[in-house]
DNA sequence: GAAATATACCTTGCGTGACAAGGTATCTCG
DNA sequence: CGAGATACCTTGTCACGCAAGGTATATTTC
């Protein structure tokens, strides 16, 4: 068994269906500065978030499927003389502009909760 | 038609499952104050959230059933001489230690998205 | 050189939850 | 009474994260 053996009965964050919609935006960030390959991207995911954002890769494979097929993301296979080979993702020019709409869009929503977790009193 | 007339197609938000997860924490910050009953929190939601986070009530309520089954809101029906019946929600404790749980996460979770974000250069 | 392990990619099935769209009941107004 | 507003509720659909499986290649171990 090469898989995680993560052993626990997987206590389940209660904000996990947040991270859902955020997934795809720290992808983009990650391939920001260049091209990486699947299994590097995971492991990226959870140090990069530093834990707050936890994948698999039956997660991750889909979503950036799905990326390529929305033009955001291009691949490219490398098959070197030694080691497996990988299939390397980089941003399409609509990738980035994808990038910084979700960011603007992720700045705003995340400053509208905070606005509305500060407030004491409702309306 | 008494339902909003939306009109448009509806351009769906690229962040829309992104604000799955967020929708329970705004639901339980909004009865922190004191009880209110379901159109309200409804309308309450797209204006505390100054239009970050729309729902429709036919969202909201099966939320709102899913609260009362875990314990963390109660309800209380009110039929009111003149006007139409309203079913009113508010937080029971167990509501108010899951508001400040999640309340945590968030702040741990939109934290660390702030950082990735920033960061220029992955590793 | 076979077996075991590691790396890497991919697919299927399930459960959850937002949302659209429909429905019901009550009240107000002309 | 009919129209519209208010308010609650339910059903069906779709998307997506995730667990769990699978395949293929490369490296290590005996």
């Amino acid at each position: 068994m090469t898989r995680d053996g993560e052993g626990g009965e997987g206590r389940r964050s209660t904000l996990r269906e947040l991270k859902r919609g955020a997934l795809e935006l720290v992808v983009l960030q990650l391939l920001a500065p260049g091209e990486a390959y699947g299994y590097e991207i995971v492991s990226a995911v959870t140090a990069r978030s530093r834990g707050a954002l936890e994948i698999t890769d039956g997660t991750l494979y889909p979503l950036l499927y799905r990326l390529e097929k929305a033009g955001f993301v291009a691949t490219r296979w490398e098959t070197p003389e030694r080691g497996v080979p990988r299939k390397y993702y980089r941003l399409t020019p609509a990738g980035r502009e994808e990038l910084a709409t979700l960011g603007r869009e992720w700045a705003a929503f995340s400053k509208a909760m905070g606005r509305l977790l500060r407030d004491q009193e409702g309306r």
